[in-house]
DNA sequence: TCTGGGGTCCTAGGACCC
DNA sequence: TCTGGGGTCCTAGGACCC
């Protein structure tokens, strides 16, 4: 598309680097089952309900992308290959990426499994070249790793992401045509790039956002450069129109964020066959409540925020959440808030979506300290500890009884109709089975 | 063609406190 | 008697990214 200048830019002039693993899934597969090799392979859900995480090149040369539904890909490629993903294995391969470019700079921002942003600008001592450094990368991910991968450079993220983007192999006609691997935005030239680029290529617009701007006649980024923003603001929202102006001029303020902190885990769930009905419903709610108590004592996290999604057949959704004055990371501490949560929802409607999920962390040892009202559950004295466990346990409780009562009384459990079902069916299972799960063995005191 | 599952951030309104 | 703003927290919904 554009000329990339035969210059050898310093880290001043290109100082970040977004690197992208090509087709990240469906390559790790194909790695892992050398048979695949040449065929049209993609990784999602294969049902009806599925959608495509990753496709081969192989598989693009079909028109499948990824985000699109199976049955299209299918009905796209009919020999496509769509094999169910493996995370575990992603999540390996992930970190051995993320070694090598550790290996280059201990200053990057991961995205996901298969993207990168580094700074390149503490290596300007060292004399190190942008250009050299990205091919250094690119050849050590593929002679150690087997991966491909597109590196763009530029003097901020938004460029160096458009140029990584620019630097891929692309299918043209049904055939696919190599990328140059790396690409740099010189200064010189970003002008000439935002000009040519519809607004849907910056990010953070997607379709509906395109839609509003095509409404106001807004469809490159040229035209953006020179809209009012206060007036963008009362149809976009006023960071919005702040972001995409300041982009459109080729500013962009996001640095380079070492140390992201989680601030939610949840899990989503599409049935093959909608749910039907409460128990339907609070019964899926179970099995999901123990995986986000598995995450969040994975991440040695509480949540004091359980939020319940629920998607009906005609894709519109409504959530529900509550806060709690203290945390949890109990399956079945977890599982009564949602219950209670799911039970002020109509459900009318039959169910193609349910999701859990838990935000509002504490440290948990904090939320120990909280709970036990000064009573040292790591003491020496085993009565002390045990009285601290004990208190921990009954506050817990009753606590949670009470947050449930909080959740019925905010929504009026007589005005959803399933009062006579309620009783204190939920704060049971609370008292008879999460008195077990929060006895002493659940909790972790200490290193 | 009919839309997953992991997340992040923004907005707007209401409650509450000072 | 009627009426302040500012700040923070919570909730629901929407949009976006990989």
């Amino acid at each position: 598309m554009l000329p990339s200048p035969s210059e050898n830019p310093s880290v001043d002039d290109a100082p970040i680097l977004h690197i992208d693993l090509d087709a990240f899934f469906a390559s790790v597969e194909i790695l892992d089952d050398p048979t695949l090799r040449g065929k049209p392979v993609a990784v999602g859900g294969g049902g009806a309900r599925g959608v495509v995480a990753s496709a081969s090149y192989e598989a693009r040369r079909f028109g499948v992308r990824s985000a699109m539904p199976s049955v299209i890909a299918r009905r796209r490629c009919p020999d496509l290959i769509i094999l169910p993903g493996r995370f575990d294995r992603y999540e390996a391969y992930s970190r051995r990426f993320h070694d090598i470019v550790r290996d280059l700079t201990p200053e990057y921002e991961p995205l996901g499994l298969d993207e990168v942003f580094a700074n390149l600008q503490s290596l300007r001592r060292l004399e190190v070249r942008p250009l050299q450094a990205a091919a250094g990368l690119r050849r050590r991910i593929m002679s150690e790793l087997g991966l491909l991968c597109g590196v763009g450079l530029g003097r901020n993220k938004l460029f160096a992401k458009l140029a990584s983007k620019e630097s891929k192999p692309t299918v043209v006609d049904g055939e696919l045509v190599e990328g140059a691997g790396v690409v740099w935005v010189s200064p010189a030239l970003e002008k000439q790039w935002l000009d040519e680029l519809p607004v849907r290529a910056l990010w953070g617009v997607g379709p509906a956002t395109a839609a509003k701007l095509q409404k106001l006649g807004l469809r490159w980024v040229r035209d953006l450069a020179k809209v009012d923003e206060a007036t963008l603001a009362g149809h976009v929202g006023a960071a919005m129109a702040s972001t995409l102006v300041a982009y459109a001029h080729g500013e962009d303020k996001r640095e380079v964020t070492v140390d992201r902190v989680l601030k939610s885990v949840g899990h989503d769930q599409t049935f093959a066959t909608s749910l039907r009905g409460l128990d339907a419903v609070i019964e899926a709610a179970r099995s999901q409540a123990a995986v986000v108590a598995r995450a969040l004592r994975g991440q040695n996290r509480v949540a004091r925020t359980i939020t319940v999604i629920v998607r009906f057949d005609d894709l519109t959704s409504v959530s529900r959440s509550q806060t709690l004055p203290f945390g949890i990371d109990d399956e079945f501490a977890i599982l009564a808030i949602a219950e209670a949560l799911v039970q002020s929802i109509d459900l009318a409607n039959s169910v193609r979506l349910l999701a859990i999920h838990a935000s509002s962390f504490l440290e948990r040892d904090d939320n120990n300290m909280q709970l036990s009202f000064g009573l040292d559950p790591t003491s020496s004295d085993p009565r002390e500890q045990a009285e601290a466990i004990s208190r921990e346990r009954q506050v817990s409780n009753e606590a949670l009884r009470d947050a449930v009562d909080d959740v019925r009384e905010k929504f009026g459990r007589a005005a959803v109709g399933v009062a006579s079902e309620l009783g204190h069916h939920g704060i049971e299972i609370v008292t008879q089975r999460g008195s077990s799960s929060f006895g002493p063995d659940e909790f972790q005191h200490g290193p």
